[in-house]
DNA sequence: ATTTATTTGAAATGAACGTTTCAAAGATAT
DNA sequence: ATATCTTTGAAACGTTCATTTCAAATAAAT
């Protein structure tokens, strides 16, 4: 189906965007975004300075197409998570075991992009601040939903809403992202797990 | 008493260092070290490029004694919240209570200067890593000393052992600092606190 | 008052920053 | 092959960066 008005088709992006990003989040995720160059960028993506002012606007909105992958990466792998769960309170700890095989796997781990995020530009930038409220919200949802069934299978007790489990579970996924960039001991770790979803049981 | 190598004493400085540092602070918490300029801290602590370096050293000197600063002012702080409470336990909760209070009370919080300085930098620069490991480890031996005394007066369970209280009290902490970035809630962040602090009764 | 040693202010340093420019290269449809 | 429109590469843009320089101001001891 051609359009009258649409003459000729242009040279198209060569370049496989997905894979540009994800090796642009890797620099972000490792240097934050204020510590991360331009010229970083072009180095780690191999494109050119004006192919990433072509294709992606200016540093702060290919930072945001970032963190939008990064979060879809953890999306997916929480799914996937998910499926081998034998019930919901179950999920949950698979949730925060994942998270410690990533802090493990990277030698110095850098903690959680998005709390990063946070803590270096919330309240700064109004987009960032947006993605950030966004992100909670669904973290929330997700997390009261996941408690509420919990609840409902009695894995999970109900002397505390799924609203508030959901709240708890939240800041303890937050602390415990921070802790791993400095603790990297299994068993300490696997403690502080343990003793975060003792209060649910 | 004089020491007669030395002939003459040179002029000396005539700004407050402590005030100097506690401005320098402020700009530091507020925007992270990266974006940070120098121009901003002239303007903060109004004095000359050439005296902060003369008395400072460089930015990220002047960063470390700005993060010392920080951590002493909060352990004053802590010294004062001790002195109120009725026992351990009490003494952690009122712990929380104390970081909510600045949370609030800061219309736009920035969360924990120090976790925002180890979601920016730990793992990168050696000096400030190794204030980082102190910084945590003081404060694990603090939790754990409290948690101990905690238990031997049966106000703490002792399902697990202190050191593994402690640890689990630092890594809530800190997410419970990551937290208040965004949810300004009291009721929320009550709802935190009391979820945290029941699985140690 | 002079000497001594330091702080101070203003300007300058060179490097790095994010972003723009623009001619050349290239891919598609005619 | 030609026309069309985009991507690409290299260079340059003006700004801002952290840091240095150095003469002038200053305070204490002689």
């Amino acid at each position: 189906m051609k359009r009258s008005f649409q003459i000729n088709m242009p040279k198209v992006e060569t370049f496989d965007r997905d894979f540009v990003v994800s090796q642009a989040t890797e620099v972000f995720h490792d240097k934050g975004y204020n510590a991360t160059s331009m010229q970083d960028l072009v180095d780690a993506t191999g494109l050119n300075r004006s192919s990433i002012y072509n294709s992606f606007g200016c540093k702060l909105s290919l930072f945001i197409d970032c963190l939008e992958a990064y979060q879809n990466k953890y999306q997916k792998k929480t799914s996937n998570v998910l499926l081998d769960a034998k019930n919901p309170a179950n999920a949950i700890e698979l949730l925060f075991h994942m998270y410690k095989s990533d802090m493990l796997n990277d030698k110095n781990d850098r903690g959680c992009m998005i709390t990063n995020c946070k803590s270096e530009m919330a309240n700064h930038d109004k987009k960032i601040t947006s993605f950030l409220n966004l992100n909670q919200k669904n973290t929330l949802e997700f997390l009261e939903d996941l408690v509420e069934r919990g609840q409902q299978e009695k894995h999970i007790n109900t002397n505390k809403s799924a609203k508030e489990y959901a709240m708890y579970l939240f800041s303890s996924l937050q602390g415990f992202r921070m802790t791993g960039i400095l603790v990297q001991n299994e068993k300490q770790l696997d403690g502080i797990i343990k003793t975060i979803l003792q209060t649910l049981i």
